[in-house]
DNA sequence: TCAAAAATTGACGAAGCGTCAACAATAGAC
DNA sequence: GTCTATTGTTGACGCTTCGTCAATTTTTGA
C-alpha cells in the first residue's frame, strides 16, 4: 500500500516537472473552446488535473495569464504556419495567396487559438498580464508582420506590384490583414450571414481579397491567373486538414 | 419632514417611470468604457442609482441583457448615421464612401458603442440572452446591410458597376464591412502598430478601401475622383464632431 | 379608509478568484 | 541512515460579484 502510493506519487512527479505547464493549457484551451471566456475556471482546471488550485498559481500569475500564454502560443502557431507559406515557391502573389490559405487552415485547425485572440483583444486582459508577456506577444506580432512584408516587397522588386508614393508595403499587409481578421469575426459570429445574404463567407473574402489585391495592380491579375486553385493546392500540400472540410 | 419625504419619493417615482432604464444603460456604458467588460458590475450599478439592485433585475434578467440592450443601441445609432450617409447626393461609390466616413465617425464618436459589438461578437453572451432581445438584433443587421447592398445595386443600375457573375452585391458589401471591421479592431486594439510600420492606420483604411473598390472596377475609379476629400466633407457636414480629431 | 396589487429592498446563497499558513516531499550535509 | 533546510503542495479562507426572494413599502382603486 505504501510503496504503491509512494510509486504513483513519484510517477506523478516526474511527469509534472516536465509537462505541468502544458497540461495547465491543454485543459483550458479545451474549457475555453467548450464554454468561451466564462467556461474558464481556475478551480475546475485543478480538479481536472491531479493537482490543487495553489499549485497552478505557481505556474501563472492569474487567469489573464493563461489566456496570455494560450494566444502567445496561438502566434507561434500561426507564426509557423505562415512562414511555410511564404516560403512556398511562385510568384509572390501566389505566395500572398499561400498566407491567405495558411490563415484559413489556422482557424478551420485551431479554432480555439483563433477564440483566444478574439478574447485578449475585446476584454482588458492585457493590463493584468506580465510585461515580459506582453513583450513576448508584440514580438510575435511583428514577426507575423515581417514574413508578411517581406512578400510584398519581393513583389515590388521583381516588378510584379508598383505601389503609389503614398501606400507603404506596411500598408497593403494591414489591409490583408484587416480584411481577413474581420471576415473570420464575422463569419464566426455572426449566426444569421446566411439570412442576409451570404451563404459562402469563405469563397467571398477570396473574391474580395483578389479584388483588394488586383485594385493594386498586383500581377498577375485575378482575371489572369486562377488563385482559387493555388489556394486549394497549398492548403492540401501544406495544411492537410484531418477531415476535409467544406465552407 | 414626511411631506418633504413624500414629495422627493414621489419625484423619484416620476423620473423613473420615464428614464429607469435608460439611466441602467447609461451608467452600464461609462462602466463598459472606462473598465471594460469585467468593469461593469451590477451592484454598482445600483449604488450609482438610486435604486436598489433588484429593481435593475426588474429592467434586465441579467448582466448579458444589458449589454445586448446596448449593443442594439448601439447598431440602432449605426443605422441612423448609415441611413443619412447613403441618403446623401452623389454617385453610388461616393455615397458608399459616406457609409465609410459614417463608420469612421461611429467609431470616433460612439467608442463604447464599438467595445460592446466586439465583447457581444467575442465573450459569449449571445446564448444567455432572450429570444425576443437576439431577434432585434439580427433585424437590425438586415436592415444595416440592406442600407449598403442598395448602394451597390444603384451602382449596378447607373452602370457604374459590373460584377463578375460569381460574385454578388452582398459580397461586395461583406468586404467592406470585413475590412473596415477588421482594420477598426486592429487600429485600437494594438497598441503596438506604429512599431510594426503602421503609423496612420486610418490612413491606411482608406487607401485599402479605394484599392478594394478599384479592383472590382467601380467608376469612377479612385485614379479618377478624390474620395477622400469627399470622406473629410461628408464627415465634417453630416457628423460634425464635438473637437476635430487627428486620425 | 383600507385591502389587494405592485414595486422595492437588501440580506443571502452560490460560485469564482487569488492568498497563505500549514503540511509534505526532497535534497544535501554529516 | 538521520536530520535539517529548502522547495513544493494543499485546500480552507477572505473577498467579490451575480442573481434570488421573502419581507417591507408604496400605490392603486374600491
Amino acid at each position: 500500500m505504501v510503496t504503491e502510493s509512494r510509486r504513483e506519487t513519484e510517477s506523478r512527479r516526474e511527469r509534472e516537472i516536465r509537462q505541468r505547464e502544458s497540461q495547465i493549457l491543454d485543459i483550458a484551451r479545451g474549457q475555453i473552446l467548450t464554454a468561451g471566456y466564462l467556461g474558464l475556471n481556475m478551480d475546475r482546471i485543478a480538479a481536472e488535473m491531479e493537482y490543487s488550485k495553489g499549485t497552478i498559481y505557481q505556474h501563472f500569475r492569474n487567469k489573464e495569464e493563461i489566456l496570455l500564454a494560450l494566444a502567445n502560443d496561438a502566434q507561434q502557431q500561426r507564426i509557423r504556419m505562415f512562414q511555410a507559406a511564404a516560403d512556398s515557391s511562385g510568384r509572390p502573389r501566389e505566395r500572398l495567396c499561400a498566407i491567405g490559405a495558411a490563415a484559413e487552415a489556422f482557424l478551420e485547425q485551431y479554432p480555439h487559438f483563433f477564440m483566444v485572440e478574439q478574447l485578449v483583444r475585446s476584454v482588458s486582459i492585457w493590463e493584468k498580464t506580465s510585461p515580459e508577456r506582453r513583450k513576448l506577444m508584440r514580438n510575435c506580432e511583428q514577426r507575423c508582420m515581417a514574413i508578411v512584408v517581406s512578400i510584398v516587397r519581393d513583389g515590388i522588386s521583381v516588378g510584379d506590384l508598383a505601389l503609389p508614393p503614398e501606400v507603404t508595403p506596411e500598408d497593403v499587409v494591414f489591409g490583408c490583414w484587416s480584411m481577413n481578421w474581420g471576415g473570420m469575426i464575422i463569419a464566426t459570429t455572426s449566426d444569421s450571414l446566411a439570412d442576409i445574404g451570404i451563404a459562402h463567407p469563405g469563397l467571398a473574402l477570396h473574391h474580395n481579397m483578389s479584388a483588394l489585391l488586383d485594385g493594386y495592380h498586383w500581377r498577375p491579375l485575378s482575371t489572369e491567373h486562377d488563385y482559387a486553385a493555388h489556394v486549394q493546392r497549398v492548403k492540401q500540400e501544406l495544411f492537410p486538414a484531418l477531415e476535409p472540410q467544406a465552407n
